[in-house]
DNA sequence: TGTACATCAGTGAACGCGCGTTCACTGATGTAC
DNA sequence: TGTACATCAGTGAACGCGCGTTCACTGATGTAC
């Protein structure tokens, strides 16, 4: 039965995550995994057979939940412009019509940048990116899901924009989209205590430039 | 004679911080610096007692050598306007007077953003980087100097911004200065193949980007 | 319904290795008289 | 100038520990007949 082993795998990949935030990323041991999760080490590596497996198995985890976290955020919702609005689609936004409630077209762009902005109010989640970018500096492999993550991450950005900007040429969308990714991920570092402290003055700086990027 | 013992130091850490970017902060162990240092591991331990010690002289080091390459692009070259050249003042820049070959107003905010996007094409720095956030994400006392090493860097960002603007309140010159520097920190993840690669149009737009921060 | 067997889930001990740290030691270099 | 001594620079062996990996094993659960 395949039901008890999914579960038993996504229990240990939680305790492994738990770890990873809390300890960092070199406390990151088949034992101290097997440990946290009341297991015994030669029971973990019948599902991770090796250490590699294990933190492969976390990474991937982490990067497609943090996707579905964002995609509702950058599924279009702005103003009906005739076909555009299929351009980006997702699965969440398919059973909600342009129409219904739409917010002004300054409000889809306000409210993104507050949403992932209040995401690096979670210093946990910061600090596991960081040791994300510092596995990828060491590992070709974690670069390349890392790189593809925020490859996607952006193709989504520039879809909201493109939506909203039509007349913008591709290569402005795809410019833009990226400059505001590295501005969002900037921010995580200076907000969340790591290289920095959040500033209400700060903020609002950072506001006026993510609304000029997205919605000028 | 603390000449040769201040050599020797100085050449422990340089063979340091050469393993800390090739290999990683985890393959930092005494053994492995000793062993490329070309000295036994009960002499390394003469000049760093433990291990903890020479982390911390590592990242001293590396953070005090940026400062000083950040400090003469950042030291204040801009038009004559008064006392406020004084402002943000270093060493490097006291023998020079503003009259001498002062570059345009637009230039030297230009040539600032090129610098130090220029030194992120390293990608050995980037990477270097990288390993002081997971580094800083775990260790409270390595947080500490990297957010003191970036206080000092917006400090300076913010001298020359207030110097070329001193329009500007001192709340917005501030926050700009900060933004400026996540925009500058993002766009290292995404140049260096960390977490995207480097391209002509995304530059494009990150220069307009900083440009509007510095010199609006 | 019962039995035989395969697969799944989990245990436990042992391996060799690299690690940080401790410590006694040696030779070279400087300093006091 | 010579000698005694302290400090500096560097060596070498040993310690206990946590690590990833291997492997033989056991009991539970499913499947075929």
């Amino acid at each position: 039965m395949s039901g008890k082993g999914e579960q038993r795998r996504a229990q240990l990949l939680d305790t492994a995550e738990e770890l990873l935030v809390t300890a960092g990323g070199t406390e990151l041991s088949m034992r101290a995994v097997a440990a946290a999760a009341g297991v015994r080490l030669g029971h973990l590596q019948y599902y991770f057979p090796t250490h590699a497996a294990l933190v492969a198995a976390v990474l991937e985890r982490v990067l497609s939940r943090s996707a579905e976290r964002l995609a509702p955020l950058l599924a279009p919702i702005g103003p009906a412009r005739g076909p555009a609005g299929a351009r980006a689609g997702t699965a969440a936004g398919a059973d909600r019509t342009a129409a219904t409630a739409a917010p002004a077209p300054d409000r889809a762009a306000e409210q993104l940048i507050r949403a992932l902005l209040a995401e690096q109010e979670d210093a946990r989640l910061v600090r596991l990116f960081a040791e994300l970018w510092a596995l990828a500096a060491r590992d070709e492999a974690v670069a390349g899901s890392v790189r593809a993550f925020y490859a996607d991450y952006r193709a989504q950005v520039a879809a909201f924009l493109a939506d909203r900007r039509p007349d913008l040429p591709e290569a402005v969308v795809q410019g833009r989209a990226q400059v505001f990714l590295m501005l969002v991920e900037g921010a995580s570092l200076f907000r969340s205590g790591l290289a920095g402290v959040r500033e209400p003055a700060t903020d609002e700086e950072l506001l006026r430039t993510a609304r000029g990027l997205l919605a000028p």
